[in-house]
DNA sequence: TAATTCAAT
DNA sequence: TCCCATTGAATTA
């Protein structure tokens, strides 16, 4: 969280708003009154009367030194540079041409006019100041005192009294102090958020079981029928909604009504703090609101989009179609698209289609951590490990493989190099993931960083969840009927079962049938020799098994505190060639720390990398680089012994002289237990990350931070309620809901061809009904009331390089938090159905046949417990599944997409008019404020 | 596919 | 004592 445009750069304004001078590259007077940045000054919520002027001036003076200064001055240098070019081709275009293009630029837009659907009731949600007024609420004598969320590094929110000193999310916190200083700082405390969002969120879905989250603190809920069956209106369905939040959980929140998100979305800010504003579904209503909006409201348009926009003299809405022929012209049809739908105000009018089985809910996952600055090859050797292991922990909690791995290095310049490569086999694990990254590392090696971060990307889809079998259970004949039971299907017409979870069964059988065609057809002679395999299909199942949650705040990756367990991998050398000959070959890359292996050692070594290890898809490519650019280096795939030795020669004479004989690091991880085999056990519910202690105090509740269930269950791998992951979504509790050890995250995410959206359902009540309460009380009112869907759906997107821009929307979480879990199939899951049927795993533990869940043998009766409580709670509760797993269509699926929007011919006005052009009003006023600025 | 840029939280 | 982390889309070569 906390970004944004901290724009330094200095000379050259491109704002005039004819395509004329935009840029003027004049010698700087060191003035900041040059500045044309954005600077903190953005009209966010809350900075009506603020003094820009000085804002600006403490931040200049503050920064003009840093190197980071400088590097944003660089980036700005290229997007004027990107402006000039363009406006040279514009000049260059004939009348014709632009003719043209806005000849189809208008076939563009009639079809979008034609196809816009204004019956829809779209609301949209936004806490104000949220972790901000969510600390407020956890300590009260905060408010009214200037205070921000967030660090001396960096500001997540602050709360309004700070932001009338010009204080706001993405701001730096040391210019925050001088800004104020008094400025109070709180430590960001994810937890808290994650569960006030969780009780508004169960308020949202008694409007809208199906809504979708855009962040922790922001909602999509499509009200129509809503607001039909209640025979009511948007607006006063937003005033319900604000009551209900406010009275709930103390915080106050803005909404947004309009007949798409996107307008609902830009509503939202109009009245930003404790507000609302609604948006007639009227085409001239909505022209009377688009025209004159500054394009930079626009979600997707950022601050270059802004420039780059203006250069060309569009500076609101109205104008991104009265220069429909330019902007087709000078942009991608991605890009020129967008601008005719925000032009017309048009956006997407349903819901995200529920992600589909199997699918990977998301496109990557990430981890990268900012530190003192760092140059021997030991230290980034050591940066990387504990960076892969990490992103071990994640990937594997989350049951993904992937196959691309991508580096990422920050210099102390602030400049940003990626390294990537594609591997033939997915990988999850750590040694994989830090070879991968250490093989892309090498070459960048004599370098000085701040930053380095790995990705892992290229998921595989076939994911194979436990109610699934694998394709090599299958295979294998006698392991196939014990190991997989199909869903079963008996006591359905007896026991209570909600519509969705019927649906979620009707699937999981169709599934199971579509993988299962002819088993009984087919003559078991036919059968392959089933390889013994013990590997991919046990590999899943530990994987799945290690779910191990993590911490996600701003915390070392490293910190063996905190880290239990699981240290598994002897970081040098010497301790690998002691530990396990080739067991770690991650070691025989190693950046420091090398002698020449004896011949048999090498030969052992290369070969069983050259059948382990995955390679690059391209290697020639690799082949290549590796005689061009990187000499020394020797593509590994079709190594030779001698190519080992060379290999790592090289690194030693090209990136690691000094460190030949420098310190030996070995001993930082002699205490890590060396005992491999832990490593694949299940953790328990103190587990790595968790930030619980390892072994201390007995572990007590595992709380799912999507939905808040609590379970006791030692080694319960999914949310029995929302069916989330239990890997970074999930928060370990020692006490009654009390002392939280460690804070993450949740969410789910969902993935989809363009765009992705995550969800994930879930249930309110269960954790009331346990005795738990949470730490700010929320849930009283909320969970008595059931519900509590959830999801999240990001946006983002916008123009890269030197056209582009296509909004899109795309979802994430608020910054550090999410790492969002796939959403799950969900199977049988919440089957109110209390027998439990056990089937043995191959890796020993036992299946749940309600809900898939791996279990102990020990731990079996109390599971049987478990569904039997749950069944009783449901049977009170009337229990009930909010909310269905969405994908997300981006626009341009939404778009091109056949299936669109939907009609339906009843209108449901309801909104005043008087009142929304007055807001109108003010809004622009703030907005021009800033502009002249 | 790789690398970079832009955007949103 | 000094500018984050995570994710996704789009462009370009
Ligand atoms: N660059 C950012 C932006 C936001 N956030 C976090 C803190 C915010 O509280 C939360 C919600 O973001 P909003 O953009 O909705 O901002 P606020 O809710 O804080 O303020 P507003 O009242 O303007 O909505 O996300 C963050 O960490 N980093
Ligand atoms: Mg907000
Ligand atoms: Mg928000």
């Amino acid at each position: 969280m906390a970004h944004g445009e901290t724009t330094p750069v200095t000379k050259s304004a491109p704002s005039t708003s004819t395509g004329g001078a935009a840029q003027k590259s004049e010698e700087s007077q060191n003035n900041w009154e040059q500045w044309s940045g954005t600077v903190f000054t953005n009209a966010k919520a809350g900075m009506a009367g603020v003094d820009k002027d000085k804002i600006k001036a403490v931040v200049y003076e503050m920064s003009k030194e840093s190197p980071h200064f400088k590097n944003e001055e660089r980036k700005q240098v290229q997007t004027v540079e990107r402006i000039r070019k363009m406006q040279d081709r514009a000049k260059a275009l004939s009348t014709s041409e632009i003719a043209g293009h806005t000849k189809a630029m208008d076939a563009k837009l009639a079809k979008l006019k034609a196809g816009m659907d204004l019956t829809r009731t779209w609301m949209h949600v936004d806490m104000d100041a949220f972790f901000a007024a969510v600390e407020e609420l956890d300590e009260p004598s905060l408010k009214g005192k200037p205070m921000a969320v967030g660090g001396i590094g960096m500001i997540c929110t602050a709360n309004y009294a700070a932001r009338k000193y010009g204080i706001r999310s993405a701001m730096p916190g040391f210019i925050g102090r001088r800004l104020c200083p008094e400025l109070v700082f709180v430590k960001p405390n994810f937890q808290k958020y994650t569960r006030a969002a969780a009780a508004t969120r169960a308020i949202f879905a008694q409007y809208d079981p199906d809504f979708e989250a855009g962040s922790l603190d922001e909602a999509y809920l499509d009200v129509t029928d809503y607001c039909r069956s209640h025979e009511t209106t948007g607006e006063a369905v937003a005033a319900e909604i604000r009551r209900q939040v406010r009275e709930g959980t103390g915080l106050t929140c803005s909404c947004g009504i309009g007949p798409n998100r996107l307008l609902a979305k830009v509503a939202t800010d109009m009245r930003k703090p404790d507000g609302q504003y609604a948006i007639p579904g009227e085409h001239s209503a909505i022209s009377r609101f688009v025209d004159p909006l500054p394009i930079r409201k626009v979600p997707g348009i950022g601050k270059v989009s802004e420039q780059v926009l203006s250069a060309l003299g569009v500076e609101v809405c109205a104008d991104l179609v009265a220069k429909r022929g330019l902007l087709a012209a000078l942009f991608s049809p991605i890009s020129a698209d967008f601008f005719m739908e925000v032009g017309l105000g048009v956006g997407r009018t349903q819901h995200s289609a529920p992600v589909e089985d199997g699918a990977v809910g998301r496109k990557g996952i990430s981890v990268e951590r900012t530190f003192a600055a760092l140059s021997s090859p030991a230290d980034l050797e050591s940066k990387c490990s504990e960076l892969a292991e990490k992103l071990a922990e994640d990937v594997e909690s989350e049951g993904l493989k992937g196959r691309t791995v991508t580096l990422k290095l920050k210099t102390t310049n602030f400049e940003v190099r990626t390294r990537a490569a594609t591997l033939v086999r997915h990988i999850s694990g750590y040694d994989d993931i830090f070879r991968e990254a250490l093989k892309l590392l090498r070459p960048e090696l004599p370098i000085t960083i701040r930053l380095m971060g790995i990705r892992l990307s290229g998921f595989l889809e076939t994911n194979t969840e436990p109610g699934q079998r694998t394709l090599s259970a299958f295979l294998k004949p006698d392991a196939a009927p014990a190991a997989v039971t199909p869903p079963k299907r008996r006591n359905w017409n007896q026991t209570f079962m909600p519509r969705e979870v019927r649906e979620c069964i009707d699937q999981e059988m169709e599934k199971y049938q579509a993988s299962h065609p002819s088993k009984e057809a087919e003559p078991l002679d036919n059968f392959q020799a089933a390889p013994p395999t013990p590997s991919q299909e046990q590999d899943e199942q530990l994987q799945l098994a290690e779910a191990a949650n993590c911490n996600t705040v701003p915390k070392p990756v490293s910190d063996a505190a905190q880290r239990p367990s699981q240290c598994r991998v002897a970081h040098s050398q010497a301790d690998a060639r002691q530990s396990n000959g080739g067991a770690s070959q991650h070691l025989e890359l190693s950046l420091r720390d090398w002698a020449p292996p004896t011949a048999s050692q090498v030969l052992a070594a290369s070969q069983q990398q050259l059948d382990q290890e995955p390679v690059r898809a391209d290697s020639r490519a690799d082949l290549q680089s590796a005689e061009s650019e990187h000499p020394g280096e020797v593509s590994r795939d079709v190594g030779t012994c001698q190519s080992d030795v060379d290999s790592c020669r090289d690194i030693l004479d090209t990136a690691a002289p000094d460190e030949v004989a420098g310190p030996d690091l070995a001993h930082a991880w002699d205490e890590a237990p060396s005992g491999l085999g832990d490593a694949h056990d299940i953790p328990a519910p103190d587990g790595p990350g968790s930030g619980a202690p390892a072994s201390a105090s007995a572990p007590k509740h595992w709380t799912c931070q999507v939905c808040t269930y609590s379970s006791n269950h030692p080694r319960i791998l999914r949310c029995d309620i929302c069916d989330s992951v239990r890997g970074t979504r999930w928060d370990y509790y020692l006490g009654q809901g009390a002392e939280a050890s460690s804070g993450s995250q949740h969410a789910v995410p969902a993935r989809d061809s363009p765009t992705s959206r995550e969800i994930c359902r879930s249930q309110g009540g269960a954790s009331a009904a346990r005795g738990q309460r949470s730490i700010l009380g929320f849930f009283s009112e909320a969970e008595r009331k059931g519900a509590a869907a959830s999801g999240v759906e990001q946006q983002s997107g916008g123009l890269a390089g030197a056209s582009q821009l296509g909004p899109v929307e795309r979802r994430s979480e608020d910054r550090g938090m999410e790492s969002a879990v796939p959403a799950q199939p969900a199977s049988c899951r919440d089957a109110a159905d209390s027998s439990v049927e056990w089937e043995r795993g191959v890796d020993g533990s036992w299946r749940c046949s309600q809900c898939g869940a791996s279990v102990i043998n020990e731990g079996r009766a109390e599971h049987e417990d478990y569904h039997l409580a749950l069944l009783l709670q449901k049977a009170e509760s009337g229990g009930m599944l909010a909310g269905k797993i969405r994908q997300a269509h981006d626009d341009k699926a939404a778009h091109k997409g056949a299936s669109r929007d939907k009609k339906r011919k009843n209108d449901l006005a309801g909104h005043s008019r008087s009142s929304s052009s007055q807001a109108l009003t003010s809004f622009l006023k703030k907005a021009n404020i800033q502009q002249q600025s």
